[in-house]
RNA sequence: AGGUCUAUAGUGUAACGGUUAGCACUGCUGAUUUUGAUUCAGUAAGUGAGGGUUCAAAUCCUUCUAGACCUACCA
């Protein structure tokens, strides 16, 4: 563990540039020019899902910010936008503080929740009502979208709209005490129902529902919206820098419109950014919900979605998606961001902080016929051949060992340098073996291979006359372990490059997702759930953090696989 | 189609009217290698199209084209 701590620190310190995007330039500008002493940003989701890698990206950003300006005071505050009963649930507050945390971040003593601002929204509510800059509107669903227009036809005044401000507040009370019901009346903002910009053609404020808030219980049975709710929550908390993703750029003029006509704290400035585009997966909130009641998927931290939990659990690391997230920047442009920049990222970091350790996932067992039967040599091994600092290891080598079964041939094509009979591979930190003799069964198959071991060869170079061009893994049978070892597939299908759209459900099922028993060296059987190896030439292997050990058996999950060059 | 926004190698980005358009990943070639990994070296590939302003345009103007988002009593 503290291994892989050391080697982040190094991974993070190497990597830390002064690129500076386009909403850091402004904060600097903000900063420089005076108007404002610090920057303050938030990270605000709707407890209604777990976070995901697109997430990570604006908590990156906002956080980011954040630390960067630390000198100032600046700070980023986390705050659950919780306007909506319906949809949310506590667990789900917890699950995103976890996840925050994880990635890195700390919000200090700055938790907020828009919940505990209703009182607030209420007053400026009221204050805009008083202002004639709101009303009462009771227009049945229909009807209100039907006199909204669209894009092409203008939207038509309501009837309501010029009613007498005490025809509005009382008709608001009755909003509030539950008199009028669910669906009978809503709060609109009066600007411009001639407006191109739909949202400014009088907005809903605040709509009755008569749910059961997670956090105010049943004190309430009008709840505001999103539009009107964050605003006020930036304005509240002296957010100077409101950063959130493009869909909300025509939002900005509401946004506007409710600090200039409410009475707040302060101006805070939203800015839009791009948001996180990966191909071949599927990120959505409600798509991912579907997912997990269809029971398609474990959980929302199921380790083939893109959840941040599903990547801790596959053995992503916090360095290797923060780094990701710098790596594809802040833009205005709405780019797809390919898989393999994710899988380069987690490959770069783990490379340089994982241990190696042996397995044998399909194995064919090897006897090494001039082997003194019950002598058992240890040998000494690099746990990270690039890392002196990772030490060694001593593992048991024994008459019988298993070796991977692709690792061998019985008529191989000229590339291929492991083993086939007459050649020579080296058992990886160990001896040079030759391959002798192939044992079949009835029909055909291999079932052994019988080898001789070439003495002096441990740590040697081949001897005259030997041609060794491999260092094959290797597990002894006497002293391995066996594990399970789940080989989640990438999640996505060639089939459906477009974002999987229709397909990916069944992209999801059984296909994704391969259970395979496994041989394993024995000093994987004292590691911590969490711990992360490469299993040489398999790729990278975490042992899931919610299943270390099942039964007698280890669990890994693959987190990513190796480059494998040589099988195209 | 109404609005808002975007357009730079295959991908993600930098260049803020001024050298030869920079960087990273990917690709290809080669070297090293007790992992066909890693590492190292080399190499290929770009300003969506047309017009204009200017001594000078990726950058400013204009037309076109392409894409994204918006049209919820969700956030």
């Amino acid at each position: 563990m503290n291994v892989q701590a050391a080697g982040q620190n190094h991974f993070i310190m190497s990597n830390q540039e002064e690129e500076k995007d386009f909403i850091r330039e402004i904060i600097a500008e903000d900063l420089a020019s005076g108007k404002h002493e610090t920057t303050i940003t938030r990270f605000p989701p709707e407890p209604n899902g777990y976070l995901h890698i697109g997430h990570a990206k604006a908590i990156c950003l906002s956080f980011g910010i954040a630390q960067e300006n630390a000198a100032s005071g600046a700070r980023c505050h986390l705050r659950f936008d919780d306007t909506n009963p319906a949809k949310e649930d506590v667990e789900y507050v917890e699950r995103i503080k976890e996840d925050v945390r994880w990635l890195g971040f700390d919000w200090g003593d700055h938790l907020f929740f828009a919940s505990d601002y209703f009182d607030y929204f209420y007053d400026c509510a009221v204050h805009l009502i008083k202002e004639g800059l709101a009303y009462v509107d009771l227009q049945t669903v229909e009807e209100v979208r039907e006199n909204r227009g669209n894009v092409k036809v203008t939207g038509t005044n309501s009837p309501h709209r010029d009613s007498s401000v005490d025809d509005n507040l009382a008709l608001f009370e009755q909003m509030k005490s539950g008199e009028l019901g669910e669906g009978k009346a809503i709060l609109r903002a009066k600007i411009d129902m001639t407006s191109s910009n739909m949202n400014m053609r009088d907005p809903v404020i605040y709509r009755v529902m008569h749910e059961t808030h997670h956090n105010t219980g049943d004190a309430w049975k009008i709840y505001p919206m999103y539009d009107f709710a964050h605003p006020l929550e930036d304005a509240k908390e002296c957010i100077t820098h409101s950063l959130c993703t493009l869909e909300f750029e025509e939002h900005r003029p509401f946004y506007d419109w409710a600090v200039a006509n409410c009475p707040t704290a302060s101006t805070p400035r939203q800015i839009e950014f791009s948001r996180l585009n990966l191909n071949y997966t599927v990120m959505s909130k409600r798509k991912v919900l579907e997912l997990v009641n269809d029971k398609v998927v474990s959980g929302w931290d199921d380790p083939r979605l893109l959840t941040i939990s599903g990547l801790r659990r596959r053995g992503y690391t916090a360095e290797s998606i923060r780094h990701f997230c710098h790596r594809v920047g802040i833009t205005k442009f709405k780019g797809i961001t390919d898989m393999s920049v994710l899988e380069n990222e987690v490959r770069q970091h783990l490379n340089k902080v994982a241990e190696r350790r042996m397995a044998v996932m399909n194995p064919l067992k090897v006897t090494l016929t001039n082997w003194e039967q019950g002598r058992v040599e240890i040998m000494e091994a690099n746990n990270n051949p690039e890392d002196k600092q990772a030490g060694t290891r001593q593992i048991a080598l024994g008459k019988q060992v298993y070796v991977e079964r692709d690792d061998f041939m019985e008529d191989p094509p000229k590339k291929f340098f492991r083993l086939g009979i007459g050649r020579s591979v080296r058992l990886r930190g160990g001896y040079i073996i030759t391959c002798n003799e192939v044992v079949k069964d009835a029909d055909g198959n291999v079932t052994e291979l019988l080898c001789e071991y070439i003495p002096d060869t441990v740590g040697q170079n081949a001897p005259e006359g030997i041609k060794c061009k491999a260092a094959i893994h290797w597990v002894s049978v006497e002293h391995g372990l066996d594990a399970e070892v789940r080989v989640y597939d990438r999640l996505f299908s060639d089939e459906n490059p477009d974002g999987f759209e229709g397909g990916f459900r069944a992209c999801l099922n059984e296909d994704s997702l391969t259970l395979q028993s496994a041989k394993v060296e024995p000093s994987l059987g004292e590691v911590e759930p969490g711990y992360r190896c490469q299993f040489e030439r398999l790729g990278y292997y975490c042992t899931d953090i919610k299943d270390h050990v099942k039964g007698e058996k280890l669990v890994f999950n693959r987190t990513v696989g190796l480059r494998d060059s040589w099988k195209k």
